[in-house]
DNA sequence: CTATCTCTAGAACCTTGTTCTAGAACTTTG
DNA sequence: CAAAGTTCTAGAACAAGGTTCTAGAGATAG
């Protein structure tokens, strides 16, 4: 691999690094592209060489953060063998990331809306279909075989993933909640809503 | 009520509507002091007068807002009679807000995480605690009565309103989704998530 | 009537995102 | 190997938006 090449790309991660560990010390106030910049040791302009602007590298670092998310989450799921198993893998997923790595999931969160973002919602949407779809097909067997019940595929996300997304959000926003406590209980109740 | 006070509030109000007008128009990027003081017509010096900061305003929009969908929450809430009926009508109060009033619900969404700003979390937690017990209270007797599981409260609330929050947020940022048939299909799913 | 206090006004200021120009380092080609 | 071209790095200068400040107008109280 050129050398030119593997320096860029070293700047890149460098600079994804010293961004989530900004954001993580310093909160979304500090978060600010001279901070960023002065954490990574490398300069103004390599930043926007290379992220366009201070949104794209805080798209690019949402897309690497939920990336990993989701390929945990997809894992989890690919060792599962029942729908309700599947289920109970997903949402442990989901709050083990948030526990075990939390300055990952409190920028997912805290940047949630740059998902909407339009400059960058296309690469965002690029990452998360094919793994989206990945859970989809683990689903359609037994949605096939009246286990799962058949809902448009939006609204099987939302009941699945919402109560875990908006309990993260709070947890991770100081609430007074139960973390263990909650993956224990929540998986059977968002089943229940799942079941057919 | 003496003139001055008076008017006051009327400062007050002209700036908070001008804020949703503004950010309904021009999104979370034109939605800015300058901006906002040019619709409303008041001065620059009148809004840090009465909202100290920016983010002051915006939280007080924020609680405006929050209040206004929780008391039709609530309100919706207290016109059921079975637990099952609860949910639909809460589901159905919380969709309808989105719908018909996005304004509202768009800038809800767009600064969730306002809610969380040190600064204003406990003007916006004062707002919020007496319509949530009303809700929790309305609850009570029918987990009682086992026929809602009895979870934590912060479990409960998530899975009742955590589907609901992340469709809508989808919805207003235009995803192809079909809010109708989702207020259709969603209540009794979330239902069979409570059901003991 | 005058003193004071609240509210209004908008210019000046400062922080933070962005652009610009220059130059260093690596790669390619004659 | 040398020179041209390209990519990457650098940081100073710029622009936009949030905040502060000083001043003055209008209302209320003594």
């Amino acid at each position: 691999m050129p050398v030119k090449q593997r320096r860029g790309e070293e700047t890149r991660r460098r600079l994804l690094d010293a961004a989530l560990a900004v954001h993580a010390a310093a909160g979304t106030e500090g978060f600010t592209v001279h901070a960023v910049v002065a954490e990574s040791g490398v300069s103004l302009g390599s930043l926007y060489h290379h992220f366009g602007s201070f949104d794209g590298l805080a798209a690019a670092l949402y897309t690497r953060c939920m990336a990993e998310l989701l390929d945990e989450i997809v894992a989890a799921l690919g060792r599962a063998r029942t729908p309700r198993s599947g289920v109970r893998a997903v949402v442990t997923a989901y709050l083990g990331h948030v526990a075990e790595r939390s300055a990952s999931a409190r920028f997912i969160h805290a940047s949630a809306y740059a998902a909407y973002l339009p400059a960058h919602a296309e690469t965002i949407a690029a990452m998360k279909a094919p793994r989206m779809a990945r859970m989809t097909a683990w689903l359609a067997p037994h949605i096939a075989a009246g286990a799962v019940v058949d809902l448009p595929d939006p609204l099987t996300e939302m009941l699945l993933i919402g109560p875990v997304a908006e309990l993260s959000r709070r947890w991770l926003n100081g609430a007074d909640i139960d973390l263990p406590r909650a993956a224990k209980l929540l998986p059977d109740r968002i089943w229940a809503s799942l079941q057919a």
